[in-house]
DNA sequence: CATGATGTCTGACTTTAGTCAGATATCTGG
DNA sequence: CCAGATATCTGACTAAAGTCAGACATCATG
């Protein structure tokens, strides 16, 4: 009754029966679910038919019948790319947006109807960032990224509150010293970014500086993410970067508050090293040599 | 980015694609996936084929055809029902009860495979049955249990558990009054289990006294289903059993240190009296007239 | 015991999804 | 400019799922 297993399937039969409503809801608008699913990856952006294709698992055949069976309906227009032409591009029309925007209702109103019935929300949505970062951990991709974007600061914020909620004394930005955007950008350092289906959780930044070492910054994994083994493959990917832009040598300073993080340098090859700036946050300081 | 549709959504797209793999995995046994769900349903214990259509949502030509594809492979007998010659039953063969066993190791293979690549194994299992709980919430059934049974005993096990960690002095069940068994079954009161997809996810007993009253006791929900109302649909269940049974008046005590309990009663006709036992945990006690 | 309801089965369909082997047009590299 | 690679399309198929009407046996009820 209480095996992990037994949890597990329970909730694969639960989560079975409510997507399968959704489908189920999709056809409601008198449209095969493959033609639904080709028009819906078009609407959100992806006009390139092989890229739909693989997103979609999709026959070339297949394919070609669908988007077929969309203009025919007049709701989307294909043209050949002009950079090749063998490649097409698919486009709502605006009865497909049209189209396009009533799927998008019936979606918002299964997940609005899925949040309404339960009065502990961010617990609700807590769990379920939880799991989709598990079950798509295969597809996180890490970018690099200007460290000024919206998901960079996004990640930047979240960090910020984080150490706000863990320092017994607070955080503020302003008394720690902020790595000036241009130094965490190539090719003084980097930023990257770990995306999963469009959210970002995590990040770290690789920031040059004039002292002979780049240092490690901004380390962070949303706590949805945790337990992934996300920390350390944004610390090996700022580490390669590192290599990549001719560093030799890497320094960090963290705090005995985030015990994890200093867990996670001591077991990939990082030293304790003396202080070596005058930052009021940290009281622990690590080096590695590349 | 953040909104809570869209987090919905990314939920539901990344288990999405868990349960088609799990289908594809299905699909490695050589049989189509109706088949072989027919085949789980009637592993898991549905032999009454009515019950099964209905559970799985099938027309009846089409399940009969099933039946027979199964019943040609020999993985299946069926029979008509003794006491209603129309209806028809089906079990598992010496064959079929190895198939669905081999099914039974590729869903446990998947479960196990989500849960391996986390560290964080009790974070994600709550997740799950936090989720699970939620998306269910309209198929949990409360039934009158004996409160020695099973799941009541696991029930008791988990509220005696939360107790002692949320009273600072902790919770030691000798010391309490613990109702005899015999007081929470008909005629004398009852004991209801909220069972969600088999698991027990909440509990009341009605304690029947020889004092002019019956006492509530031992209402639990499990940390998974709060939010969902649950508490609520116990009492008010307990309630119905209480008039059934002729009882008029009703006590129960509790603790401050519960103060979602307290607000539940408050909220729903119960007043605070004095107290009315020598108990040495509860600080609160309330009545209801039926 | 007649009547209507119920549960299952059968035959005859349709729709959807998917596969496969070319045909055609276009691109890339030598 | 040619050869091979690439992207799409078309026709001809199969498998799976689902629908529908009617046949048949059995049950519950008056």
């Amino acid at each position: 009754m209480l095996d992990p297993v037994s949890r597990v399937r329970r909730f694969n039969r639960a989560v079975t029966s409510a997507v399968g409503a959704l489908d189920t809801s999709f056809l409601g608008r008198g449209r095969p679910l493959g033609a639904a699913r080709v028009l819906n990856a078009i609407g959100h952006g992806r006009s390139d038919v092989a890229e739909i294709r693989d997103y979609l698992g999709l026959d070339s055949g297949l394919m070609s019948r669908l988007l077929r069976s969309l203009e025919d309906e007049g709701l989307i227009e294909t043209a050949a790319r002009e950079d090749d032409a063998r490649r097409r591009m698919a486009k709502l029309t605006r009865a497909g947006r049209r189209e396009f925007t009533a799927y998008e209702a019936l979606s918002n109103a299964q997940a609005e109807g899925l949040l309404a019935q339960h009065s502990q929300r961010e617990a609700l949505l807590a769990a379920m960032d939880l799991i989709a970062s598990a079950l798509a951990r295969e597809r996180v991709i890490l970018e690099e990224m200007d460290p000024r974007c919206e998901q960079a600061r996004y990640c930047l914020g979240e960090y910020y509150a984080e150490l706000g909620r863990r320092f017994s004394q607070g955080f503020d930005v302003s008394l720690s010293r902020d790595p000036d955007a241009r130094d965490m950008r190539r090719p003084r350092g980097t930023f990257l970014v770990a995306i999963s289906d469009t959210l970002p959780i995590g990040c770290v930044g690789l920031k040059g500086t004039d002292h002979g070492y780049a240092e490690i910054k901004r380390l962070w994994v949303a706590p949805a993410a945790r337990g992934l083994r996300l920390g350390r493959r944004l610390m090996d990917a700022a580490e390669s970067a590192a290599r990549e832009l001719g560093i030799t040598l890497l320094r960090l300073d963290t705090n005995s508050a985030l015990p994890e993080a200093g867990q996670l340098y001591r077991g990939t090859g990082w030293r304790e090293i003396p202080r070596f700036n005058d930052d009021p946050y940290p009281d622990l300081f690590f080096e590695k040599r590349l």
